[in-house]
DNA sequence: CTACCCCCTG
DNA sequence: CAGGGGGTAG
């Protein structure tokens, strides 16, 4: 059925194009066009940011209004002297005429039974018994639940959309069945929701497995299995390119790089898994529109909302609407921290060790602060830190090892194996020029290193205390660079 | 309490 | 890198 779809479409296309070639600079924008039409019930996207074009192509309703309006066309510019750019020039208007005519005929027809196919499929889908392929918690509900509040929900117009978004890639998947909402389901889901008290713990009852031992701390882990299997279900796989999902902050630059990791790198879940990287904030933060986004699949709907702890719910529950960024244009307000802006981190991390929130604030300026980005920014250069100073350590025993005897034999230059360990953490890429301070303050803290464990002060637990209150008056500015969003681009480009 | 830090673990 | 525990300073 699909392949019908699209023969039409490329059909209609042809047509559409040697009509009405002067009429758009390219289809995208057709496609925008037609994307606000179909969705004006639907509060945002059911499905995060349809703008996928595949995806309006076969949206039937969209792809008949289209060709009525082809249609019309037809009928409207057979005078327009333009027309024939792309066809034999040759042809008068009336043939034209008539050809249009023809292909009108043609193209209504098949319309026809391929609309009737389409809505045979959907009945039959919709009607049909639903047996339970998976236990309640792997059911990606999340993305119903909040459909349920949405009266119009059962438009035929947005059952199309759920079933052009997840069924029609295999009608007859078994998986597929499930993604029909019952209404039950629906109910049942939706106030665990919309509220946040922590009363609705008893509501996460249907969830059979527990994830609730959590000692109620300010965890901000929405028990990450459930999460991971609600996404990686084959019912969930989604058609779109990834950059396209309302996660704007995709990495395209590869994976973040873990320092031990490196296994999952070109692994067919490691997009999951990068994207389960900042995840977080986005469930978090989208918390309280997933009216709209309800695509969040990564939101276990039920346990979750026993977690929802004061953190998120002081934090996050009071967000403004912020307008989304799209993958594209680079420079608006973002609700989560992206690869680039871990690049970034690290990047500045030549420059500053220690830096305050403040800072962190000043320098990523294009994201919205809140408690959680904070603390993950400031974990992220803790992170930073403890492999910089494990590095350091490691090296200083090793020089020890080696032989050496003075510290002035201790250096830190741009061929030394220290600096490829920690340029390859924080400059994988290799496209940034380490500033020469950062030489120095390597070399001061592996000699500070060295001396300590000489002086046999590693003896002491927290021997490295002293050297790191050495080191984190040790920072220099950052460059005025790095508080442009951009900065990347500008830096890199050099 | 909050905000950080460090450590250890996965 | 993220979680989470433990510790400290204000």
């Amino acid at each position: 059925m699909q392949k019908q779809l699209r023969q039409l479409q490329e059909k209609f296309y042809q047509i559409y194009d040697s009509t009405d070639s002067e009429n758009e600079e390219d289809g995208n924008l057709s496609e925008d066009s037609m994307h606000s039409d179909g969705m004006d019930h639907h509060a945002q996207d059911s499905v995060p940011d349809r703008s996928d074009n595949e995806m309006s192509d076969l949206d039937p309703g969209h792809f008949l209004d289209r060709a009525r309006a082809l249609i019309r066309q037809q009928a409207m510019v057979t005078g327009n002297p333009k027309r024939d750019s792309q066809r034999g020039k040759d042809q008068g208007p009336a043939s034209m005429h008539t050809e249009g005519k023809q292909l009108a005929e043609t193209l209504k027809q098949e319309l026809n039974t391929a609309m009737s196919q389409v809505v045979d499929t959907v009945v039959k889908v919709f009607s049909k018994p639903v047996p339970q392929v998976f236990p309640p918690l792997q059911m990606p509900q999340a993305r119903f639940a909040v459909n349920g509040e949405n009266p119009d929900f059962h438009t035929t117009n947005q059952r199309l959309q759920c079933f052009g978004d997840v069924i029609i890639p295999n009608p007859q998947d078994t998986f597929a069945n499930i993604q029909v909402p019952s209404s039950s389901d629906q109910i049942e889901a939706l106030p665990l929701v919309v509220r946040k008290n922590s009363s609705d713990q008893s509501s996460s009852a249907p969830t059979p497995v527990g994830h609730h031992h959590h000692h109620h701390h300010p965890s901000l882990h929405p028990s990450p299995l459930s999460a991971t299997v609600g996404f990686g279900s084959p019912s969930f796989r989604h058609p779109f390119p990834l950059p396209l999902m309302g996660y704007p902050f995709q990495n395209p630059l590869g994976t973040p790089s873990g320092s031990y990791s490196g296994k999952d790198r070109a692994s067919p879940e490691s997009l999951d898994l990068s994207r389960e990287t900042t995840s977080l904030r986005t469930k978090m933060s989208s918390s309280h529109h997933m009216n709209h986004r309800s695509c969040s699949p990564s939101y276990p709907g039920s346990t979750t909302e026993g977690l929802s702890l004061s953190l998120i719910k002081s934090e996050c529950g009071d967000l403004q609407d912020m307008a989304e960024i799209s993958p594209y244009s680079g420079s608006q307000i973002q609700e989560g921290l992206s690869p680039n802006h871990l690049k970034k981190a690290k990047l500045m991390f030549f420059y500053t060790r220690y830096p305050s929130s403040n800072m962190l604030k000043m320098f990523f300026s294009d994201v919205k602060f809140n408690r959680c980005i904070t603390s993950q920014l400031i974990k992220w250069f803790s992170n930073f830190r403890e492999f910089y100073y494990i590095q350091m350590e490691k090296f200083a025993r090793q020089a020890i090892n080696d032989g050496v005897t003075g510290t002035e034999e201790l250096n830190v230059t741009r061929d030394c194996e220290l600096y490829r360990a920690l340029n390859m953490h924080y400059n994988k890429a290799n496209d940034f020029e380490v500033p020469e301070r950062f030489l120095e303050v390597a070399r001061i803290t592996l000699r500070e290193f060295f001396n300590a464990i000489v002086a046999g002060k590693d003896v002491d637990p927290s021997w490295k205390k002293a050297i790191y209150k050495v080191i984190c008056k040790l920072d220099s500015e950052v460059p005025d660079i790095f508080k442009s969003p951009n900065c990347l681009q500008e830096l890199l480009h050099e």
